[in-house]
RNA sequence: CGCGGGAUGGAGCAGCCAGGUAGCUCGUCAGGCUCAUAACCUGAAGGUCGUAGGUUCAAAUCCUACUCCCGCAA
């Protein structure tokens, strides 16, 4: 079967190096271009695209994708797989493959199209998330279902955690897919629009923490926006005022205490939120590193937290 | 050269601006108290103040260079 894999998150290395390994080759990968990244910003591929160029596989990095319609088009595919690949696919993409242009989603659509849907599924307490199949059309997310392969969400779930065993469960679900489209088996479920929800890309303040809230949706916040895009409050003035990073694991404890005020208690850290409050272990106030909850607040002695 | 914070006994920090006796909260060890404890009391050990130079009678503190760690941004 001819082939192209179009992706640049890390969620889709496993269904790439599947694709390698038992086939259908990918005659190309198309993904972004190398970002500035880091504290120098020096110039970062995507680490699929080392995993392509490691397999000989050709790859290319257009700003847009429209400036190489031409290039895939000469490629003839008959499938073009999409996996958190970032840009939207104009029509003139969407005609190219012969038999099917199909996108691999990290939610059990209609819930949760749009970028953050890992995050989403932690946050809101869903009991089970899975890898969508679906047709790409033109609307974000919104083509019918080829196939879904659920799984159940852990009590300590983290976004790191669940991202990984999605990526895992990609493979299969399109082994399966490739099969039912060559067979001619797959169906295609429209999906129930009255069920649609959509969760918006990630931005690092959307991590800020509001202490108001029940402390039983801020431990799952914690633990949905680890280890992207993370959790931060900012300390008080006895501190510096300065950005706290909050890793998992945090507890709810039965402590009354105002919000956002911080107690040590049984040698924890314990901040007190909306309805209850969280005892924290691991923090990491700007400019240090992580550390021990109960030793930044011996050392650093913050009294609240905003 | 994108912006910024930091390196001080085992941990987390203060002291630096206005150079002059190494400090705080813990931990560790010993002892005490207690039915008991992550609680309390007493005592002890443990530090070439990141590295290399410089200024000075004197440097954790001022100056220069370097190494390492980290936050933002992307």
């Amino acid at each position: 079967m001819r082939l192209i894999f179009i992706a640049t998150g890390h969620i889709a290395l496993p269904t790439f190096h599947h694709l390698i390994e038992h086939g259908p080759r990918p005659l190309a990968l198309i993904t972004q271009p190398d970002k500035p990244a880091g504290r120098r910003l020096e110039l970062t591929p995507p680490a699929i695209k080392l995993a392509a160029l490691a397999a000989n596989i050709p790859v290319f990095q257009p700003e847009k994708i429209g400036d190489i319609t031409a290039d895939l088009a000469a490629m003839q595919p008959q499938v073009i797989v999409v996996m958190a690949y970032g840009q939207i696919l104009r029509q003139n993409i969407l005609s190219l493959a012969e038999k099917a242009i199909i996108n691999l989603h990290a939610s059990l659509l209609p819930r949760f199209r749009g970028a953050a849907c890992i995050q989403a599924v932690i946050d809101a307490g869903d009991a089970e998330t899975g890898i969508t199949a679906m047709h790409v059309v033109r609307e974000l997310d919104a083509g019918d279902i080829i196939l879904a392969k659920a799984l159940t969400i852990a009590p300590d779930e983290t976004g790191g955690s669940l991202h990984e065993r999605l990526a895992a469960l990609s493979p299969s679900v399109l082994a399966e897919t490739l099969q039912k489209l060559t067979d001619g088996t797959a169906s295609r479920i429209p999906q129930d629009t009255s069920a649609v929800s959509y969760i918006p890309k990630l931005e690092r303040d959307d991590g800020l923490l509001d202490w108001s809230q029940d402390a039983a949706a801020l431990e799952r916040r914690i633990r949905a926006y680890e280890p992207w895009p993370g959790t931060f409050t900012i300390a008080s003035e006895t501190d510096g005022g300065k950005r706290v990073k909050i890793f998992p694991p945090v507890r709810v404890v039965d402590l009354s205490l105002a919000v956002g005020e911080i107690a040590l208690s049984i040698g924890q850290l314990v901040v007190g939120c909306g309805n209850g409050a969280l005892a924290l272990e691991i923090v990491q106030p700007e400019g240090g590193r992580k550390m021990a909850a109960g030793d930044y607040l011996r050392g650093r002695k913050p009294t609240s937290f905003m």
